[in-house]
DNA sequence: GTGCGTTATCGAAGCGCTTCGATAGGTCGC
DNA sequence: GCGACCTATCGAAGCGCTTCGATAACGCAC
């Protein structure tokens, strides 16, 4: 293992100097640098980073809290642990994981070790027990996703109101007077936060301008072809001919089939939004617009609290929201009659 | 933050004492062993994470690598990696993180910062960058998975072989003399080492028993309604009696709707076993019989391994197989003419 | 009572780095 | 040409722990 002591004996100058010119904290001449630059080169030198941690005070580690719970939506929660990973990299930090049980214990043990820097907390339950565990915690923490507790904590999410208001005005914009939403199983508004927020964001525009407006769950728990085609059938028997869809990607493909099926063809006969999806609906069998949760966003936002928050100006308490997008692929069109 | 000079004055002993008290590598009396433990459970004591790294040579991370390739299956990889991260913490050890680039550059950068213990290989591809990565390496490295170049490697997988030949025999012991194979879409006979080891070994061992065998690609690349319903009847057109299964949970159920719409019924048609699922396959419309793919045995052998070589009994190179494990639920009868 | 072997504890070195204060050497103004 | 002031560099302390060798305290045999 090649340490700082033969870098500066390369070098021919004295630890410090070595520390200096790769921190920058103070100026270095510039051949000296140079020599120094060279000599980490020839040797391969990578400071180690447990004297790194014990002299400098700073892991650049972050922690990644993420119970996984059994219905943890796997692929969305993938895109959120991989977006987190590349932010963290980006700001020169590592991700430490902290799953399971651990997601609650290790937080305790990660802070009081100090082997990270900062937590970020993933897969946010209304009711999340890591909320208290924060706050007890010496340690910022950025929540990915809000809580019902929100005192004090610093959130960060896509702004599902508004994107759901968006979706009904575009929808609204095209003329339709009646239009449908369709939502993820009914067991996913008491377990997440955002589905309710969703739901609550359509309603209020539509109600804003005067539109009518339908609402069915995917199914009770499991959504299965049965219960994805009763929605589709509930949502067309009130008239809707438009449909905002907030669900998961098989549930997409199941509306489309079901549509089929009622010989029903998009956006001739029915327009289609697609909200907070984390998969690509322009991919679908047949592409649908969508206003996408875009993990990349949140997380690089939750990535750049953190590294805030150590540089001694600590983020404002509250939520930062993510504005929506459209992404118009033509599904959606004037209603036919 | 509290140090072991609190916990040593507290207890009245030097700080020596109190970390041969808490690591064990020296005996300590009793009753000073039990005032330090007052101690430390009354300051909350714990030992600093940096600290430990620099004087113990040891930093209690582990390394997960995953790439995350855009055709990993999310739910399987991440049963995974949740199974690596608790076998991992029940053996005192955390995960560092290293997806996407910086699951190859990564190794490099966490070796030479002594960042790490040693280094768990997640999604492994047959011509895996990371295979010559781990051997210029200085740090035990343990394959979840197996490369083709897997020379002087210490590698964990399922007996893929066996499970598959385990299913075929099952199969025939109830009388079945055609059997027919849905494999994975085409694709990831390329991309993978599995599927063409689970196909070998149904083929071999439907062959050592004299039975004829079909085999089916659920798809070119991505699995739909339309592929998988023309591999279903593709088998059926060549008479097979009984189906083994080797493929993503959705095109299982894609196969039993397939069949439902053929009029036939699982096992008084046509039997069914599912092999290296890893999802409960016994929760489908049609519960079905499975040799499944546990993720928890092999992270834990994978960590187990890794605690060994570190503990400087190196585990020898060569591929740990788990024994395949049937679970009955009953779609396996004999056929039915 | 002397000497020896145990056992429990202590002190100190050292892991590799960061950072503070000090200093050598140079530049500039008058 | 002298003092004042920079700038680049150095030495040393210290981060909190592990571990080695030393030692005090004790019991036991002779």
């Amino acid at each position: 293992m090649v340490t700082i002591n033969e870098v500066a004996q390369a070098a021919g100058v004295s630890i410090s100097t070595v520390s200096y010119a790769l921190s920058g904290k103070r100026p270095v001449a510039v051949d000296t640098r140079r020599r120094i630059e060279k000599a980490v080169a020839e040797l391969g030198y990578s400071p180690n980073a447990g004297a790194r941690m014990l002299a400098g005070r700073r892991t650049q580690i972050f922690a990644l809290t993420e119970p996984l719970r059994i219905d943890t939506h796997a692929p969305t929660h993938m895109a959120f642990v991989l977006a987190t990973a590349v932010a963290a990299r980006r700001n020169d930090y590592d991700i430490l994981l902290l799953t399971d049980e651990d997601a609650q214990a290790g937080m305790r043990r990660v802070a009081a070790s100090g082997l990270v820097d900062a937590i970020l907390v993933l897969d946010v339950a209304p009711d999340d027990a890591r909320v208290a565990l924060s706050r007890e915690i010496a340690l910022p923490s950025i929540f990915i996703g809000v809580p019902n507790d929100r005192e004090s904590l610093v959130c960060v999410d896509l702004d599902f109101e508004r994107a759901a208001a968006l979706a009904a005005d575009r929808l609204i914009d095209a003329g339709h007077r009646s239009i449908g939403m369709l939502g993820h199983p009914e067991i996913s508004y008491e377990r997440s936060n955002f589905p309710p927020r969703v739901r609550a964001g359509f309603e209020r525009a539509a109600e804003r301008r005067g539109v009518t407006t339908a609402f069915r769950y995917a199914g009770q728990s499991r959504p299965t072809t049965a219960t994805i085609r009763d929605a589709v059938r509930g949502l067309l028997a009130e008239g809707v001919s438009a449909i905002v869809l907030h669900c998961a990607e098989d549930v997409h493909q199941g509306v489309l089939d079901a549509l089929a099926d009622a010989g029903l063809s998009v956006p001739g006969d029915i327009s289609i939004v697609s909200v907070g999806s984390s998969f690509d609906t322009a991919a679908l069998s047949t592409p649908l617009d969508s206003i996408p949760l875009v993990p990349a966003e949140s997380c690089e936002l939750a990535v750049e609290l953190a590294v805030a928050a150590l540089s001694g100006s600590a983020p404002e308490p509250g939520v930062h929201l993510i504005a929506p997008h459209y992404l118009d692929v033509g599904s959606v069109a004037a209603p036919s009659r």
